[in-house]
DNA sequence: GTTAGGG
DNA sequence: CCCTAAC
């Protein structure tokens, strides 16, 4: 076995597990949806209302005592014991098979757990469409077609939509019934619901016409960089900061580079505007000094935080750093000792997978930092690839509705660092590079490839001006991107 | 309210 | 991840 083979293994197999986390992370509510979305078919009716029953006994092994009594779906399911129910259960007790990825998409991540279909395979087949297969709503579509009919099944929808409404309205018909349930569900926006003008007009353009590159008049224009200049708070700060305190700030950052990170100011209800705000008393650099529980003075901090919570926060952030493995955050912490200002971590309890930290000082609380998963990144992208790059609260309600800790800013700030990947993963080519540059967290560097792409479609602004023009991406030349996709990626039927 | 970009 | 100007 030559070494790239062991890397793509290690790859798959890294992936894998991580898939396999998230899928036993991440149930939940989103149960919901793949019920409602599976009875969609009709034909699987049967095999959905079965899955879901045995799922739920699944859920709950040994509360059923009198299991003599149950019939025998009930008895199947309360069978397999609890350590055994993982993906292949769900997968065998389902039998929807034509469509796992589908099923694992939406019953677990919303789109990418165990399902993603990388973007080589969306070429296999004879269509193009550009995020073929790894999106759910199309995976949702072909859920019982197979082979090529599945591929071409949402665009022949369209096409047939646009072309001829009576040549194949039952298509039509059951498209826009999906398209309704999903409505139903919050997964796609309300005008979705019109299988005629504005679906249609999505197939026939490609995804990018409707794009928000062009509803923000961006078409073939990429954005200029905003022009920024310093801050309010940079000039208040440095005016008077210069002035009085040019010593601390000497000792206090030689500890720390630039600002030390959490170390950040509490985001209160009461929150005034800048200038009020940095009153001269409140920038002690007591606070840039990371003392966390020391009583600041007359801060917004002091404010907000009573002398037993700051105890509690103490005890819970300790927990936090010594356990960083995945899953043992949230449960070695005691109820008893997280109280109010720790209510983010039960309202972030539903991703186990992640390793967290917390940087607490002067009792700020910075978010928790969660690490991407692969499913998070891949959603990400078919997101990007949907809507465009810029879309981040659509791509957020749509597809990150279920990731309440995950923000637009978030995807944004994300994207932007996908994009710094794939840019270094193309300036060295060699994956030992990207390692090297990356060796905490290495991305499947078919990831990067599909953002490499994405980003010479979706330029993003500034770093796309820059870079793309240089680089010798062959696809990204004269033509503007839209026009590109719509040569390329939609495929003529 | 959202997004871009600097930090 | 946070912050803030620009939109």
């Amino acid at each position: 076995m030559n070494q790239a083979e062991e890397e793509s293994v290690y790859h798959s197999l890294e992936e894998e597990a991580i898939d396999v986390d998230c899928l036993l992370g991440e149930p939940r509510s989103d149960q919901v949806s793949v019920s409602g979305v599976w009875c969609y078919e009709e034909d699987n009716l049967g095999k959905c209302i079965k899955t879901e029953y045995d799922s739920y006994n699944l859920g709950v092994p040994g509360s059923n005592e009198n299991m003599e009594g149950v019939d025998t779906t009930n008895l199947n399911a309360l069978d397999v014991l609890p350590h055994e129910v993982g993906v292949g259960n769900y997968l065998t007790t389902s039998n929807v098979s034509p469509c796992d990825d589908y099923l694992l998409d939406f019953g677990f991540d919303h789109g990418g757990c165990i399902g993603y279909v990388s973007n080589e395979r969306l070429h296999v087949g004879n269509s193009q469409f550009p995020m073929k297969g790894s999106f759910g709503i199309e995976n949702s579509l072909t859920e019982n077609i197979s082979g090529t009919e599945c591929q071409n099944y949402f665009l022949s929808n369209c096409i047939s939509g646009t072309s001829t409404n009576s040549s194949e309205p039952k298509s039509v018909d059951r498209f826009d019934d999906f398209s309704k349930s999903l409505i139903n569900q919050d997964i796609l926006p309300p005008h979705f619901s019109h299988s005629g003008l504005e679906l249609t007009q999505f197939c026939k353009n490609g995804p990018t016409s409707t794009s928000p590159a062009q509803d923000h008049g961006e078409s073939g224009a990429i954005t200029h960089k905003r022009s920024r200049k310093p801050t309010k708070r940079y000039i208040d700060e440095s005016s008077i900061l210069s002035l009085k305190n040019s010593k601390k700030r000497r000792e206090a950052s030689s500890g720390c580079k630039g600002r030390p990170s959490g170390v950040r100011r509490v985001k209160s209800q009461h929150e005034v505007k800048p200038k009020d705000k940095m009153a001269p008393s409140d920038i002690s650099f007591d606070k840039a000094i990371q003392v966390p529980f020391v009583s600041q003075g007359p801060t917004e901090c002091q404010k907000s935080n009573s002398p037993t919570k700051l105890k509690v926060s103490k005890s819970a952030v300790c927990n936090l750093f010594v356990s960083q493995g995945p899953t043992e955050c949230q449960k070695s912490n005691s109820p008893a000792k997280i109280e109010n200002r720790i209510d983010i971590y039960s309202s972030g309890s539903e991703d186990d997978s992640e390793t967290m930290m917390r940087s607490m000082t002067s009792g700020n609380q910075r978010k928790l930092h969660r690490l991407w998963t692969v499913s998070e990144v891949k959603k990400l992208i078919d997101g990007v690839a949907h809507f465009g790059v810029g879309k981040w609260t659509h791509i957020k309600k749509l597809l990150f509705s279920s990731s309440v800790h995950r923000t637009p800013v978030d995807l944004k700030d994300k994207w932007r660092n996908l994009l710094k990947a794939s840019h270094a993963l193309k300036g060295s080519r060699i994956e030992d590079d990207q390692k090297r540059s990356q060796p905490w967290r290495p991305l499947p560097k078919s990831i990067l490839c599909r953002v490499r792409e994405l980003a010479s479609v979706y330029p993003y602004p500034r770093e796309s001006n820059s870079k793309i023009s240089k680089s010798k991406v062959p696809l990204a030349h004269h033509v503007s991107s839209p026009a590109r996709i719509k040569t390329s990626k939609v495929p003529v039927v």
